[in-house]
Order: structure tokens, then C-alpha cells, then sequence
DNA sequence: CTAGGTGATTTCAGCTTGTGCAATCACCGT
DNA sequence: ACGGTGATTGCACAAGCTGAAATCACCTAG
């Protein structure tokens, strides 16, 4: 018999999933999450560095595929592309699956500002991981940037749409017709 | 003699801001900023819900300005014209004058990640207020938010570099010459 | 086989953030 | 003079978060 029950981090996920969407997150305590997880609140903090950061735990295993993708990727395809096309492949690979999940957390993150501030810290941090690997690939520095942002802001509009109720197109459909509305709107002067 | 000195929020905000240069945002405490201030810790919080929100007073003031602006603008632009016009306005009534203060409190958030995560949380409450206003135009609601967003980005990226040391272009000129890039970066199919 | 090291967890004590409530006191209008 | 107003304060307290030391099943070298 192991000394403890495995997966802690987890099962902290996932008390705190359920918790959040119970009662919302300024209602519950690290104490009631620890519980239902059978741990403490101090060992809550071993895993996470604060509250908010336990339904952020699949971020950084997304932004390394996403920026080995990008690197993986054709080197004579435009930019934005580039790293439309590794969006789409990291779309199939690893978030269809996951719509049902997916759309629980988001109501989850949605409902609380706290959250939806981490989430786009969280963001502004995979815009600049795309930058840099655009950069790599010999893209300048700002227009690097400029094109992960556009990127970014055509799978977040992708994103919405795909966790909403009644929706039924696939992420990657959904991420194909963001960046032709992003283009028609940007383009047209 | 008044009872009170005048302008409190005004003195906690200084206070806060010279504190958070000196010693970092983590590392100062709310008592300090209301002792340097004058002023007792309960009274921060008469003034602020928490302690980012200090340095950011002006954030109603701008969008206000801003969303008058587009809602004021010509009716036949094209909707991201009119999101960058009015962006170039509010630059130059109420940001240029302020280039040297503008520095200082960014180098600030930029330091601190929980700042940051506030400043990014505001931009996206304002990127709502622009899309709003150009739906009120007869915009639909997912060109709105895109144009908006476009605009934002353009907008980031020309701050990011008029809060650069040795930049000498005005707002106005960064911000045009971010849209430019913009429009060669995503319209390029 | 066993002694000692390892590492996840716990306990505890403490600081800081943030809130609710009641009290204070100059100022203002009547 | 007098009561209302509003910014400020003190007090008490919940909750987030941290550092340090203790626990204890498991592993491994000898």
C-alpha cells in the first residue's frame, strides 16, 4: 500500500473544478478543495503557486506542442500561416477530444474576472512563445509578434464560438473561418 | 484648515508608484503606501478594491474619451479606420503630454506579473467597449470584436515602442506605422 | 537485512490582503 | 446652534499564502 494515494495534482484539479462550478470561486477555500481532494491546504500550495493556477495545469504541455509545430512547420508558408496551420494541428490532436472538458472549465474561467485575468496572463505568455518561435524561423522581431497576436486572436474568437451550446463545427473549421473574418476586416482599407 | 488633506486618491497613487519602483510591488505593503500617503491602510481601501488597482485611474477616463470619439466619428469610414482614428485623437489630447509619467508607470507593471495580468484584464474590458461602440454603428458583433481587437494590438504595439528609451516619434506616428504593419502581416495570404 | 537517504505530505506559526461595522469629526445648510 | 454628510479611522476577522521543521512509506547501498 503506497504511502499516499497518487495523482495529487490532479485530484486537486478536479475537486477544484467541481468546487468552482458549485458554489464559484470567491465562495470556495483552499481548505475545501484540499479536503475533498484528501490533502491539506498546505499541501495545496506545494502543487500550485496560488488559487488560480490549479485550472491552468495543461498550458505549458499546449505551448510546447504549439511551438514545436510551428517549428516543424513548412519554412517558404507566410508567416501567420504558419502558425495558423500548427493551431489547427494542435487542435485535433489535443482539444477535440476534450470539448466536453473544455467547455466546463470555460464557464468556469468565464464566470470569474480573477480567473479570466489569469487566463489572458496566460495568453500573453503562449503570444510570445509563438513570437519567438516565428522569429526563429527568421521572421523580425515585431512582425513576429504583430503575426502571433493576429494568430492568437483568430483562436480565441475560434475558441468561444467552439464551447458554445449548440455549436457543432470543429475547432479547426471554426479556427479557418476566424482568420478569414480576421483578414477580410483587417484587409479591407 | 480643512480636516483632511485634499486629493487622497491622487497621494496614494504617487505613494504607491514611487514604492513600487523602489522596492517592487510584492515587497510593499499596503500599510507603507498609506503611511507615505498619510493616510491609514482601512482608507486604501476606501479608494481602491485592491492593491493593483492603484495605478490604474485613468482607465475610465481613456475609454470614456475613446468610445466618444469613435461613436463621434465619420459614419462612411470603414470600421477599423475609425477604431485607429479615434485612438489617434485620445493620443494626442490626453497621452502625448503625459510621455513621461506614461514611462514610468509602465516600466512599473511591466515588472510585475500580477500588474501585468491587471493591465491585460483592463485592455480586454476596453476592447469590449470599443467593439460595443462599433456595433452601435452597425457593426456586426464578430467584426466588432475584431476590429476592436486589431486596433488594440495595433495600439499595444505602438505604446510598447513610445515607451521606449531614445523613441522620439509621437503616439500618432507609432500608431500608424503599427497598423501598417499589421495590414502587410495578416493581409498577406 | 538494515541503516540511512529521499521526497511528498503535514503541522504550526505568522504575515498580508481584503471586508464589515461602528465611531469620529470637520464641514455645510438651515 | 443643530443635525446631516462624507471622508477617515480602529477593530476584529476570514482567507490567501509562506517558511521551517517534523513525519513516514519507500528506495537503495552496503
Amino acid at each position: 500500500m503506497p504511502r499516499w494515494k497518487p495523482d495529487a495534482a490532479e485530484r486537486l484539479e478536479t475537486a477544484a473544478l467541481e468546487l468552482f462550478g458549485e458554489q464559484g470561486f470567491e465562495r470556495t477555500t483552499i481548505a475545501e478543495i484540499a479536503d475533498r481532494a484528501g490533502l491539506t491546504q498546505r499541501t495545496f500550495f506545494n502543487h500550485f503557486a496560488d488559487k488560480r493556477e490549479v485550472l491552468f495545469r495543461m498550458g505549458p504541455d499546449l505551448e510546447r506542442a504549439l511551438v514545436a509545430e510551428i517549428s516543424a512547420g513548412d519554412a517558404d508558408l507566410p508567416a501567420l500561416d504558419t502558425a495558423v496551420r500548427a493551431m489547427g494541428v494542435v487542435a485535433d490532436e489535443m482539444l477535440e477530444i476534450r470539448r466536453d472538458a473544455a467547455k466546463r472549465r470555460y464557464s468556469v474561467i468565464a464566470a470569474n474576472p480573477e480567473l479570466l485575468e489569469r487566463e489572458l496572463g496566460k495568453n500573453a505568455a503562449l503570444t510570445e512563445a509563438i513570437a519567438d518561435a516565428l522569429n526563429s524561423r527568421g521572421c523580425d522581431p515585431e512582425s513576429a509578434f504583430i503575426t502571433a497576436a493576429a494568430a492568437m486572436l483568430a483562436q480565441q474568437t475560434a475558441l468561444r464560438a467552439w464551447t458554445r451550446p449548440g455549436e457543432t463545427r470543429t475547432l479547426r473549421e471554426l479556427l479557418q473561418h476566424s482568420v478569414r473574418a480576421l483578414r477580410t476586416t483587417v484587409g479591407a482599407s
